[in-house]
DNA sequence: GTTTCGAATGTTATCGATAACAAATGTTGT
DNA sequence: ACAACATTTGTTATCGATAACATTCGAAAC
């Protein structure tokens, strides 16, 4: 009970003094620490921190009756665990799951790797992920890969230090590194947004590809013959390229041709570059009547340069994009895109991921599993 | 060497059977596990993994010179460390963080907590975060607050299970038991997006307030005279109500009256929300001639509501935002808006984080510093 | 009243690494 | 050649929790 005085102890919280002129309007970027004022740091003193053991000292039982008391459907008598409780929040107990994990040899984390967290359909996919691990006090380890396969192979290597109980993967494209790693690794993984080949092991996910060729369907019911594709140069972000197949096939099936296509920049192709991607299209292949982009956000930035060049959408060329980003829907005129639950996907990665974890606990012997999202073409106005 | 035999056996990954048909245009969002096909799952057996104990032997060392030799600056000869990485190589051994940190006392965690990472100034500063803490192979524990202060302590309190070396924030405000939380965390904490008036820790920020301040000059110098501002109903975006505040303080210093207002939804407000609320601006106040509004998204729906009414902007009304997201720099008519460098208060708090973890290491007694992030108001088409 | 059983609690070993100290080996200077 | 020291390696204790087994105690069953 001694142990902890003196850490919390009260520190003088001065006012910061306020400067409101500064940094209005003009200059770069700049930072100054300015370390006189006089905030205490007295806290961030190196004293050990309460154990469980202090817990079990003080409240005068057993470290293992603490332990009990913390665990959900433990046998423990409810006088004893108000007692321990009491005495936790007294001295303000944490629990270090680090030291529980070693020893139960379950690590709490699952990992997941995105591409990009700064795009809204995986932050999305990242959140629904969140809320269905958390209802198990599971936590998340999340990190992005750039779109480079070596930088996920880095990551997948990196996170299977903390001995994570399962993985969520992006695509189906890995290293050969990548792929041994995930194996000997020996948890179950699934990989979203992609029906995989070859998959590593479950799947939550659809085929780019397919929902390519239903745009390019949309786009030819409503009359357009001439369609060309906007995306990024591929062999980084495997479901662009896809999406490609998916419309060169399409053409082909259809007898339109070989498509006109437009590459561009390296993935995630932005906004600017579909700008710049529309009146290379147009330069190159005037007879163009609609464009595919492979995301809304450069379909947005073809749509700005239309507007800016004059070029009516969809009177002059139909745009169409892909993911259903907010954008999309607000803009003007709204973009056709390709709608996909992207919360869902995490939903149900997660659940599944779940149910797996705990079958194989539970020593049953679990079928790999492949769960088809569904996606869906959404009609608007700039088509 | 044979005691991880069979683990990595090889398993049939069999082909997926294609559907092209399926999801093609049309139903909800569906979802059907089919377990029927047969990709092995048998690496994903429960088989211990090789330990540090088991390079140890089969090198022919003891498990501290492995340990030695996983380590940058110990010595070992060159000898040895070749032969302890070619049976590390050789078995597939993966060092387990869990226990080195359990024995270190040293996670290597950082923790940060944003509002929400669907929002590109977070999420960068989150990558800045990551890209100066992956130099030194720390790892980021991201949390997501969805602006809530309850969520907030609640995942403070789950994160410091992990005993993270340090905590980045998003904001200043706090609840009383996050404080305390925080405080006998005793871990050097750093408060982000904000300048605090009672920062916990040390700070790396700018002053909403006077960002905003700021725009209203702009605005005044370019002629307009009754300006609005539009943004989330408050006292959850804290940041969002210092930006409202320094627009109510701008108003009434430049003798501007008390300004209209107009409050909408919980934060984050929408692209949708902002086309609503300008609707209703205008219709309340019809003399409005320009919108300063909470974030640039907002902005953005205000200007798409514009065109759709055929209002002119700026002509009609001018229209202000708030982060230059990549939307306002590319729509037409392009949006004036306050930038920050979002990436660079990630780097910026990573390395501050990373100096102070070093000092405090080193013994030194460290005043707590206030970086301050420079901003700018950027003049576009939009005013 | 004894037996039996189950709930509540305690004891000991262990998870997989690293710190701290100890020992062995090699190297240099005179 | 030998002290003095640096480099390399090994030993033991430990980090903070939980698993597995052992024990205690009281209530129900006969």
């Amino acid at each position: 009970m001694a142990q902890q005085d003196g850490r919390l102890g009260q520190e003088g919280m001065a006012t910061e003094e306020k400067d409101p002129k500064t940094g209005t309007a003009g200059g770069t970027m700049r930072a100054d620490g300015n370390p006189d004022d006089s905030r205490g740091s007295l806290f961030r003193s190196n004293l050990p921190r309460p154990t469980m053991a202090d817990v079990a000292r003080l409240s005068g039982f057993s470290a293992m009756t603490v332990s009990r008391a913390l665990k959900d459907g433990a046998s423990v008598s409810a006088t004893t665990r108000e007692r321990i409780l009491g005495v936790i929040e007294e001295i303000g107990y944490v629990p270090d799951l680090t030291a529980g994990g070693l020893s139960s040899k379950r690590s709490g984390f699952i990992t997941a790797l995105v591409p990009t967290i700064n795009n809204s359909n995986f932050s999305d996919t990242a959140c629904g992920l969140t809320d269905a691990l958390s209802e198990r006090g599971l936590q998340l380890l999340l990190g992005y890969t750039d779109y480079s396969s070596g930088r996920e192979e880095e990551l997948i290597s990196a996170m299977l230090r903390r001995r994570p109980e399962g993985m969520i993967l992006t695509g189906g494209f890995h290293t050969e590194r990548a792929r041994r790693l995930l194996e000997s690794a020996a948890i179950p993984i699934i990989e979203t947004w992609d029906l995989p080949e070859a998959p590593v092991d479950q799947v939550v996910g659809f085929s780019n590809a397919d929902a390519s060729r239903a745009m390019v369907h949309h786009l030819v019911e409503r009359g357009y013959r001439n369609i060309g594709f906007i995306g990024g140069s591929s062999n980084r972000d495997t479901r662009g390229a896809d999406r490609r197949a998916g419309y060169e096939a399409a053409m082909s099936e259809l007898g339109l041709g070989e498509g006109h296509i437009i590459t561009f920049g390296t993935p995630p192709i932005s906004m600017e570059q579909g700008g710049q991607a529309i009146a290379q299209m147009i330069e190159q292949w005037p007879e163009v009547d609609a464009v595919i982009c492979v995301s809304d956000l450069s379909a947005f930035g073809v749509i700005m340069e239309c507007h800016r060049r004059g070029w009516s959408v969809p009177g002059r060329v139909a745009v169409a994009g892909f993911g259903d980003f907010e954008v999309s829907r607000c803009c003007w005129p709204s973009i056709t895109t390709v709608t996909v639950n992207s919360y869902d996907i995490g939903k149900q990665a997660g659940e599944l991921l779940l149910s797996t974890i705990d079958r194989i606990r539970a020593g049953e012997e679990v079928a790999p599993a492949t769960v088809k999202i569904d996606f869906k073409v959404v009609s608007r106005e700039s088509t």
